[in-house]
RNA sequence: GGCCCCGUCGUCUAGCAUGGCCUAGGAUGCCAGAUUCUCAAUCUGGAGAUCGCGAGUUCAAAUCUCGCCGAGGCCA
C-alpha cells in the first residue's frame, strides 16, 4: 500500500465495502470555468457515475466582496455544457437546490460553521487572536530571516480566558479566530506525524506542529476556506474528496479540525482516519510547467467553446489529462469513461495542457458527426461568420469543409467564398511554370467545357465529361487553375465538388473573372 | 525560507507493486511516400527517450536501495 519509489504504482485499492460515493466538488467563484476547476469536476464526475454514487456540487461564495450571482451562473452552465451532471446542487440560476444536504451554497451555510466554531470555541480548540496584521508579518519576516519554519505559535492568546477575549471582541478589538495546536504530550510529542492516506499517492506525512495555530475564522460569521469544507464535508456526508494537487498542504488542517470535532477515527496503526477518503490529482499545467493560469492563454471552458470545440472533444479530453484506460484507447464516449475509469490509474504528475492534440481530437469528433449533428452545432458560427442561406446548402457545404475542420470558429474563413466572389492574386492562377498564356488557355478550355454541360451538375458526371474533354495530359494545368478561379484560395476541396454546388451560371462568371486576371499585363 | 509533491520521446502516456518478454510500446505533433491539381482526410514508412543524474545490489535494473539534481505546489 506504500509507494515505494516516485514513478511506480504500488496500490491495490480495496472497494468492496463501498456502498455509495458522494464525491464533491467546491468551484470558487472567480468567474469563468477554468480548465482545472473542469477537471477536477470530471474526475468527480466519473468516479462517482462508475460506483453508483452522488456527485455533489457545492458553491464556494463565503467571499462576498465578489459578485457571485453571474459567475456562478457562468461556472454552472459551462458544467452543464460539458455534460458533467451533479445530482446535488444548486439549480441553474434560481436560488433552489436538488439535494437532501442543501443549501449548497456556502453563504448560506454560515448557521452551521458558527454552530461548530462556538462548539470549538466553547471546548477552548479555537481562540480569537488579537495580532495585527503587522505584527503577523513582522513574526514571519524574522523567522524567514533566521531560517526557521514559518508558523504562528498565538502566545498569548491562545492561553487567554474565553470570557477575556470576548470581552475584548466587545470592546471592538479586531480578531480572528485560529485552531489551537494541540498540546503535546507523552503520546503524541511534539514531533509526532500527521499521516493521512491519499488514494493516488498512498501515505502523506506532515509534522503537525510545523502547522503552528492556524486561522480558521476571520469571525463567528465568516469562516475560512480549511474550516468550511471540513463542516460541508461531514455535513453531507461526502465519501471521496477529489481535488486538486495544489489542496494537498491543506490536508492536514482539515484533518486535525475534523479530529477536533470528534469526527476521526483510529486506525490499527494509529493514523486518524476521517470518515472520507482524498484523492489529490496531478495538476494541469501550461506549456511551461507551472500551474495553467491566465497568462497562459485560454484557460476557461468558455473560451474553448466560443473556439469551436466541441464539448465531447472537452470532455474527452479532460478525462485523458492524467489518466488513462491503460491501453491503445483515446476517443471514448461519456458512457465508456465512466466504465473504465479508476483512479488507480490516475498519474501522478502534472501534465500539460496540449492544444495540438486537443485539435486533432476535436477534427475526429468532428468528422464522426453526421452532417445533421454537425450543422446543428455549427449553426451559431455560420450565424458569426455572417452566412445565412438555405440550411440544405449550408448543410452540403458543411459535409464538404468537414474532413478539415479542426475547430468551429474557423468555418467562416473555410467556407466564404461560396457566398461571396473571392478576392486573389493573379499569381494564384499559375501551376507551377506555367507562362500567362498557358493558365489564358486553361481557364479559357475549362470554362468551354463547362458551358457546354447541361444539367444534371453533379460532381461525377461532371468530372467524366470534364476529363472526357480535356483528355489525358497534365492534370494539375487544368484543375489547378479552374479550382482556383472558383475559390480564389491555395488550399480548397476539388474542383468538381465546388462546380456541384456553386452551379452553371457562377461557376462561369467566376472563370470569367480569372480569365480576365490571367490577361492582365500586371 | 519551511514543508509537501513530482521527474519515461517536444507533448499526452504504456511498462514500475511481482527485475529478464524493453536493443522501452502507443498516441499526438513533425518529416517522407501513396492517393485523378491543392489542402484536409485515409494508408504506409521515418526521425524522435542512454527511462532527471550518480553510485550500489544483482548473472540481469526504467523497474529494488542510497545520495544528488531539477521542476512544481502550498504557506503571506
Amino acid at each position: 500500500m506504500q509507494p515505494k519509489s516516485s514513478r511506480g504504482k504500488y496500490y491495490i485499492l480495496d472497494f468492496t465495502n463501498m456502498k455509495s460515493v458522494r464525491t464533491r466538488i467546491a468551484p470558487s467563484p472567480t468567474g469563468n470555468l477554468h480548465i482545472g476547476t473542469a477537471r477536477t469536476a470530471l474526475f468527480n464526475f466519473l468516479y462517482a457515475k462508475k460506483h453508483g454514487g452522488a456527485f455533489v456540487l457545492r458553491i464556494e461564495d463565503t467571499d462576498r466582496e465578489r459578485s457571485t450571482k453571474e459567475f456562478e451562473k457562468n461556472i454552472l452552465s459551462g458544467l452543464e455544457w460539458l455534460g458533467i451532471h451533479w445530482d446535488e446542487g444548486p439549480e441553474i440560476g434560481s436560488s433552489s437546490y436538488r439535494g437532501d444536504y442543501a443549501p449548497y451554497r456556502q453563504s448560506e451555510r454560515i448557521f452551521s460553521y458558527k454552530k461548530y466554531l462556538e462548539k470549538l470555541l466553547f471546548e477552548e480548540k479555537a481562540f480569537y487572536c488579537f495580532h495585527t496584521e503587522k505584527e503577523l508579518a513582522n513574526e514571519k519576516k524574522a523567522q524567514m530571516e533566521s531560517k526557521i519554519p514559518v508558523q504562528h505559535i498565538c502566545t498569548p492568546w491562545r492561553d487567554l480566558p474565553k470570557r477575556d477575549a470576548e470581552k475584548k471582541c466587545g470592546a471592538g478589538e479586531a480578531s480572528i479566530i485560529r485552531f489551537k495546536m494541540p498540546p503535546t504530550s507523552a503520546k503524541e510529542p511534539s514531533n509526532y506525524q500527521l499521516t493521512f492516506r491519499d488514494i493516488i499517492r498512498g501515505q502523506v506525512h506532515f509534522f503537525a506542529r510545523l502547522l503552528g495555530d492556524f486561522p480558521i475564522a476571520k469571525s463567528s460569521v465568516e469562516p475560512l476556506y480549511n474550516f468550511a469544507v471540513v463542516i460541508d464535508d461531514y455535513e453531507m456526508q461526502i465519501t471521496h474528496v477529489i481535488r486538486g494537487e495544489d489542496h494537498i498542504p491543506n490536508t492536514p488542517k482539515q484533518l486535525l479540525i475534523a479530529k477536533a470535532l470528534g469526527w476521526t477515527t483510529k486506525n490499527t496503526i494509529g493514523d486518524t482516519i476521517p470518515p472520507w477518503e482524498y484523492v489529490h490529482l496531478p495538476l494541469i499545467l501550461g506549456p511551461d510547467r507551472s500551474k495553467l493560469s491566465k497568462r497562459h492563454g485560454a484557460t476557461s471552458v468558455d473560451e474553448y467553446r466560443q473556439a469551436g470545440y466541441l464539448s465531447d472533444t472537452l470532455f474527452n479530453f479532460m478525462a485523458l489529462i492524467g489518466w488513462n484506460p491503460g491501453d491503445a484507447r483515446e476517443k471514448m464516449t461519456k458512457e465508456v469513461l465512466i466504465k473504465e475509469f479508476s483512479l488507480e490509474k490516475v498519474q501522478k504528475s502534472g501534465a500539460i495542457f496540449d492544444t495540438t492534440k486537443l485539435d486533432w481530437l476535436n477534427g475526429e469528433y468532428i468528422r464522426s458527426k453526421t452532417s445533421d449533428e454537425l450543422f446543428e452545432i455549427a449553426r451559431p458560427y455560420f450565424d458569426q461568420a455572417g452566412i445565412s442561406a438555405d440550411a440544405i446548402l449550408l448543410k452540403r457545404i458543411l459535409a464538404l469543409e468537414q474532413p478539415r475542420l479542426k475547430k468551429l470558429s474557423e468555418l467562416g474563413e473555410g467556407i466564404g467564398f461560396f457566398f461571396a466572389v473571392p478576392e486573389y492574386n493573379k499569381e494564384l492562377l499559375r501551376w507551377k511554370q506555367m507562362s500567362d498564356e498557358d493558365v489564358a488557355q486553361s481557364l479559357k478550355k475549362s470554362a468551354e467545357c463547362i458551358a457546354g454541360m447541361t444539367a444534371p451538375f453533379n460532381k461525377e458526371v461532371l468530372q467524366k465529361l470534364f476529363f472526357d474533354m480535356i483528355g489525358e495530359g497534365d492534370k494539375g494545368a487544368a484543375l489547378w487553375p479552374l479550382r482556383v478561379a472558383l475559390s480564389g484560395k491555395k488550399s480548397s476541396p476539388g474542383p468538381f465538388e465546388l462546380l456541384e454546388i456553386l452551379g452553371r451560371e457562377v461557376s462561369l462568371r467566376r472563370l470569367q473573372r480569372a480569365l480576365e486576371l490571367a490577361g492582365a499585363t500586371t
